[in-house]
DNA sequence: CATGAATGAGGCTTCATTCAT
DNA sequence: GATGAATGAAGCCTCATTCAT
């Protein structure tokens, strides 16, 4: 009997190698055939770890949203200083993070349309609502103390804030990947100095 | 002999029909046996009008990127007074249609899919490229002439804002895609109070 | 939109092309693209016709059945004299059949398997069920018949040896199909002799 | 060096556990990975005491009918009295094992079916041919020997009747098969009545 | 000897597209 | 022009069999 462990190594291959095919083809234009070869294994071989075509897209979707948290929660436990700072250090390392993922964008491309319209649409829809609650989460602690501390102007509607935050790096993204020539890390960092000074500043006027 | 407008007619039917069979059913999934139903016509007559499903899908697109384009314009279109209220009014707007978009939000996952994967991506990315430039531009236009009115800080870094802004808002129907509770409207109201204010107050340092 | 009739008639021609290939292959050697090739159209073109090749086989059966039905009714209808000369007649008729029935016998033999293990095993054991039942009915009709007329004798317990007749033509035709040697038509009469003799002779004791 | 008894009790294991299965399953659907869990070996085990899928399934036939014989030699050789009595006893006894054969009758279906279609019919067929013949023979010698005793009528075509009593217990189980609430055991005796009293009466006229 | 992970040939089925009517 | 019956290329998945351990 193979050990627990080799087997769960085969699988991660695996997962690796259909999330690359996966990425350049999209899920309908992805022979399972062709992640058979790029993870070097039998076709046959992809139904002992995965039930189906589907399954095994359904699992690279929660492995890349792991992935891509186990990547944020490393940007935000090295965050330190103001309430600003980490705001803006957090945006920056999402936007620099751009140049590892841009490879990987189309996948979640992929996720959304299958979000959208596959057989599956429930379950990535509520892992997709919980993704972008539990980031929503983060961006609201930080927000929240930054008005503790003062250092944040206390009628800022922190949840609409954060969601809305949340959703501009997304798209920021996104825009990125449509233009080549679009730098998400500039704009970023035009659009966080003035929204941390709309955050800072005790406005005019109510 | 069949009118020209007798052909465009039904070509328009066509395509509606079509939208509403790929915003339910994703692009994959579509059978060109449901759209020619859901027009009340023949299998065989779509491919009067179209080349192919793709050919079919990307006009869709193309229509679907006009009709989005030809609201927008109404919305700014009717615009007036401070640079900031036609910011809010621009965003209110926005968010509102999404109540009339909904049902056809799920086309809008399949383009960025296309885009990502199809045989036909080079031609989405363009339109896409192209689409978020010219509303990009517009909001530019919005943001200078605010500055221009000494309304917003003159510092501000004007493109970047407006692409940020762009994918904001377009971030946050992607999110209340995913939560049936979560309210765009809302979010939009509390983020953009936020963004104005940073726009117009003087920076604190810097 | 082709006529009713002619949909109909290329269904049937479905049907014996599948009988045949059934016949030779057995259900699961049997390749759609045989039937079709047999069919002389193409091998799509059968799923416009059925559902599966579960669903055409147990059309085949359905086929097959009322047919063998109808033959037996012709050779009842055309009878004539007494309960003996009719039941002699009966089976003669029956087992001449054989010649006939010879290359489709190895289907009857496909039916019982499906009936033991297929997943349409309900509906083809129904099917049987009924089939006997019919035949059984049939046969039971002229022996009581006879003891109405005196010419059978009135203990004699019809039901079973209704069941018993209709199993004994039916078994008779499956020795021969495992032998070549075996005469049905021969052995058939042999043992008809003994049997209505014994419908029709006093017992000696009881 | 494992003995010689030892691999023989492994290999009846595995018949054993292969005829159950085949039994519920019938052989196409049957998965040699169900044989071997259901023998409490490892799959390629099963290779290791046979060459095929079919090999085991002509074993596993080879192995039902020596038991069937085997039952049938013994009542049989319990058997005394007139020839009338052992007739019926014998078919009494067939009838009996009824409730213990219900379980694995399905087997002789998918033996059928085997003789019909599969690769290995020829052999089937030769078994089958074998095997009615064998027991033709057992019968025909039941009823000379009532001939020859004066209990039976001399013209009586021996051959034929026992051909045709062998087919008649065959097809009741059959439709015991088909049919929960037909009961062999009482359909033979009806039968049987009729035959033994047709064997023994003088005909009326010849 | 025993095992079960790995394999890939093979088949059912789908569906965009064609074309005769 | 309009139609829908016919088509066959293409792909997911199954499972008997192999072979390294």
């Amino acid at each position: 009997m193979i050990s627990l462990s080799r087997k769960q190594e085969k699988r991660a291959l695996i997962i690796e190698a259909a999330a690359k095919v996966f990425a350049r083809r999209g899920f309908a234009s992805t022979l399972m055939a062709e992640i058979a070869i790029e993870a070097g294994i039998g076709k046959g071989t992809l139904y002992e770890y995965f039930d189906s075509k589907e399954d095994l897209f359904f699992t690279v979707f929660e492995w890349f949203v792991k992935a891509t948290e186990a990547k944020a929660q490393v940007s935000i436990s090295a965050l330190g200083g103001s309430a600003s700072d980490r705001l803006q250090a957090l945006s920056d390392s999402l936007m620099n993070s751009w140049a590892d993922m841009k490879d990987m964008y189309s996948l979640v491309m992929e996720f959304w349309s299958a979000s959208a319209s596959s057989q599956m649409r429930q379950q990535f829809k509520k892992a997709f609502r919980q993704g972008y609650g539990d980031f929503r989460q983060i961006v609201s602690t930080l927000i929240r103390d930054g008005i503790e501390h003062g250092e944040f102007q206390p009628q800022v509607d922190i949840e609409s804030v954060a969601a809305a935050l949340v959703g501009t790096w997304d798209a920021l993204l996104l825009q990125a990947w449509f233009d080549d020539d679009f730098n998400p890390l500039t704009a970023a960092r035009g659009f966080m100095t003035v929204l941390i000074n709309g955050l800072t500043a005790k406005p005019r006027k109510l």
